[in-house]
This record gives C-alpha cells, structure tokens and sequence, in this order.
DNA sequence: CCCTTATATAAGATAATACTTATATGATTA
DNA sequence: TAATCATATAAGTATTATCTTATATAAGGG
C-alpha cells in the first residue's frame, strides 16, 4: 500500500508521464541515469524537444541533473514525494533495457569518468 | 506485480488521470457508482464541463454509464486494460468517503430502485 | 583563442484542453 | 401533452502544450 499523497500532488505527477515520450524517458532513466545525447538517440524527438521535456520533469522534481563535463546526466529523484507511485508505473510498462543495450553495441552510449 | 501494459494504453490512461478534477471524479467513482448530479455537488464544476470530462473517460474506457430513469451513473470499468494500475492510483489517494458521508447527510446523493 | 560538441533557451506556429453559455435531448410527472 | 428535471451537446474562447527553427551558453580539445 503507497503512502497517501495529495490529489494535487499525485495529478501533477500523472500529468508529467501522462505524455508517451515523457513516460518512455522516465522508462530509460529509471533504467539508469541518461544524458541528454543518449534520449535524443533513444526517442524519436529533436534536442531541443527532449531538453523541454526534461525540463518539465525536473521542474515538476521527478529528475536530477548533475553535468559530467559537457554533458549532462538525469537520474530520477527518490526522494520524491510520489516515487513510490512513479516506480509502480514504471514497472507495469514492457522493459526497455533491449534498447539501451542496443545503444550500447550501436557505441552510442556514453560512459563519463569524471 | 502488474501486468505489463503498453506504452500508449498507459499514457492514455495517466493524461486522464492527470488533470485533478478527473481525478477526484474517479475516486468518486470508484468508491461508489455515481450518477452526474452528484459529482456536480462533489466538484466544483459546472454540469456541462462535468458532462465533458465523463465523456473523455467513458472514450478511454475507464469508466461505463447506465441510464437509470432520469439519471445516468458512471461505474468503474472493470475489464479496463490498466484496471490494476488505476486502482493503484486511486488507493494511493486520501480517502473521499468522508465528502460521500456528507452528501448523505445533506440528502443530496441519488438513490436509484430502477 | 578558435572550433567542435553538448545542452539550454527563445520565439513562434499549431494544436489540444478545459472551461463558459446556450441549447438540445430524454425521461418523469402533473 | 406541457412543464420539469437530468444530462448531453454545440459553439466560442482562453489557456496551455508541444513541437519547430534559430540562437545562446558551457565545456573540452586542438
């Protein structure tokens, strides 16, 4: 049973993956942190579009962003309030790991150091 | 665990359950069929824009209606793809029965013996 | 420093949403 | 069958969303 949280609070979340390609960035993301680059290869929107969207997602507190040289990586954010309800959501949809695993063979995944 | 469900079917789902008076109107519902001029009382909306939101959820398919005499009320859509997923939804929410308690009281909910 | 790569932001077009008011439909009742 | 109650639909409007293209910023490597 999740933690009761607020109509508000809980439509705000909706709202965000309430959108295919939100909810399919969500999906890479909750795989593991991705950088802008890797989601604009991903999904099949321009850099700008993606860039957008993140920005609503981090704006509404579902992602983190933390810059790793020139790029920057987004990892979702466990502390919030709905992410037990975000995670429930994210685990009913089919995985997406072979797609980041073709991402990997096709070397265009990015691995930082730093 | 849920059932996986696509990527498309859910995002339909969540956009509908990411505005909040859809949202409260399917809390409602769920403890409950309700008939139109109950969830007028309910939500403070008007009964045209009531009308409107029950008929994008009847077009996803998250709900049914029943013509009763005069009256028409909503169910829960049982069969509904992402059945487990709302109801996830909808039990992560404080509970409304208290507001249904009250319409009783004030002899405003709608008792049907059709 | 320039040049490239990665990302963000700005501006604008278009479409989708969510209301409003007015009116239509459908059932019940006098 | 006229009046009333419950609901749906139509039409109009204002707001919001989601793209596009163009440009700005930020970092890294010659």
């Amino acid at each position: 049973m999740l933690k009761p949280q607020s109509i508000q609070q809980t439509s705000q979340t909706l709202k965000l993956l309430g959108d295919s390609n939100r909810l399919r960035m969500m999906q890479f993301i909750y795989e593991r942190e991705c950088c802008v680059c890797e989601l604009v290869e991903l999904i099949n929107l321009s850099q700008p579009a993606i860039s957008q969207h993140l920005r609503k997602l981090r704006d509404g507190g579902l992602v983190m962003e933390q810059r790793k040289g020139s790029w920057v990586f987004y990892r979702m954010n466990d502390e919030h309030a709905t992410i037990e309800l975000i995670k429930e959501i994210l685990q009913s949809l089919p995985s997406v790991q072979g797609e980041l695993d073709e991402l990997e063979q096709d070397g265009l995944n990015v691995i930082c150091h730093k």
